[in-house]
DNA sequence: TCCGAAAGTTGAACACGTTCAAATCGGAGA
DNA sequence: TCTCCGATTTGAACGTGTTCAACTTTCGGA
């Protein structure tokens, strides 16, 4: 669902040699600290992110506390590991729906509906996550610099589905298109996490609502009546997110 | 800025009385209660949210740890002091605005500068008050049922700037445009937190431009070949925010 | 084979938020 | 004035995330 950081907080003694190429690594460290992350993910799936405790983590895993923060710099990143876990998922189930040939609007639908799905199990872990997440500076932002890779990952996701589509569109808004995507992704996070509904019915109901009005909206802003909207539009995005960063 | 909790939350002891008139009580146990207050609201401001400890609190109020928690449940519950003292402070700089004869626009700007300047010298701070409010069940989430009154008290500030305004619009667009204006107003603080930029200028030059884009879409709500979008657009607020629900 | 440095590991210790049984206070009624 | 009883206050104690100095293991090179 959500893109959130991706790359290694630089601050663990093995992050550097972790950076390149952790899933060839088979060496004594690189199981420990898969064995924590495993541990990890599963008690915080089990019993929420409070109520798992670092000792529990690293008892589960067979190891000291102190063995744990060797490897992770504190709880709140071992919920990164946790976050790359669900996206990965995500990005494979997203991958057959890029490669089929249905409209934006399903295929947009069909994106955030396999995120909903993925995220589903751990709604309550996600309130939690989002509270870290909001917070400015912290690595797990969005708009971290540590995010950057996976805020374009996800954004990338997006290119592909706009560049594949053949919906024609305001070529400026295009070009746009992608990051105003993983915006309204964002939201839609937000608002999923406090949707309470059983099974998060509405925020599927908003789903099925917002993007149809999406695509009316893309479509719409080839119309001459729709350009001074749309132009104003982008030249505010253009201000709360120049082009050119990240 | 935002809107967030406003209502005592109901588990200290003394909160049954102090739901009646706070301010007429001068009852020890107010005073002590004040105390607490004015001293983490001083210290939050001074040295930030993680670095001023409960106990610190406790020694510059001039009482022992476990008497704070008499008054309140967690040290979370005095970040939402700390937020009333500032939403009241905003509130006071609002009314004039309110009051002032000049355009939507321009007196939705004045109202949103207000915020930014009442929250400036904090920003910092914010970060953190964002990542407690942005988890689900929080009482402090602008969501919760806890901060009804406060999201309430925050949209009549919208209801009263709309209902003088003269600026034609849908009338169904009329009926929710305080509601979108306090989302928007949501989404900006959101956006304000994050901004770095020096004296949070981006923020402001967002506002800038934002609002005079607001105030075009508002207008051309009215006009018929905008019917579909505003009428789409208003039935997917519909879903997402129930006009019955608070 | 041995040495030394680097990598990995340990558990006690610290600071913090929070809890709680017990002590104290203050005022209404006898 | 004395006696309760609820409101208030206390500080020690608990569980938590985190730190750190010391220990052990690994492994490349003499």
């Amino acid at each position: 669902m959500g893109s959130v950081t991706h790359t290694d907080n630089g601050s663990s003694p093995a992050a550097e040699q972790a950076a390149r190429g952790r899933a060839a690594d088979t060496s004594r460290g690189e199981q420990t600290r898969q064995a924590i992350v495993a541990s990890a993910i599963r008690l915080f799936g089990e019993a929420g992110y409070e109520k798992t405790t670092m000792r529990a983590i690293a008892a589960d895993a067979g190891v000291s506390v102190g063995n744990a923060y060797y490897y992770f710099p504190a709880k709140e990143a071992l919920v990164s590991e946790f976050y790359l876990e669900l996206q990965r998922e995500h990005l494979a189930r997203v991958e057959p729906i890029l490669a089929g040939g249905t409209s934006l609007g399903d295929r947009l639908s069909a994106i955030l509906r396999e995120g909903i799905d993925v995220w589903a199990p751990h709604h309550a872990f996600a309130g939690r996550f989002i509270g870290i997440a909001a917070v400015p500076g912290s690595p797990v932002s969005p708009f971290s610099a540590e995010s950057t890779q996976a805020r374009e990952l996800a954004t990338s996701i997006f290119q592909r589905l706009v560049d594949s589509t053949e919906t024609k569109m305001d070529p400026q808004l295009r070009a746009r298109l992608p990051q105003l995507l993983w915006l309204a992704q964002l939201g839609l996070v937000v608002y999923w996490v406090h949707d309470t509904t059983p099974g998060q019915r509405r925020t599927k109901a908003v789903v099925e609502l917002a993007v149809p009005y999406l695509e009316y909206l893309v479509g719409a802003s080839r119309m001459k009546i729709f350009r001074p909207l749309t132009t104003r539009g982008l030249t505010l995005l253009e201000t709360v997110w120049p082009h050119a960063a990240g």
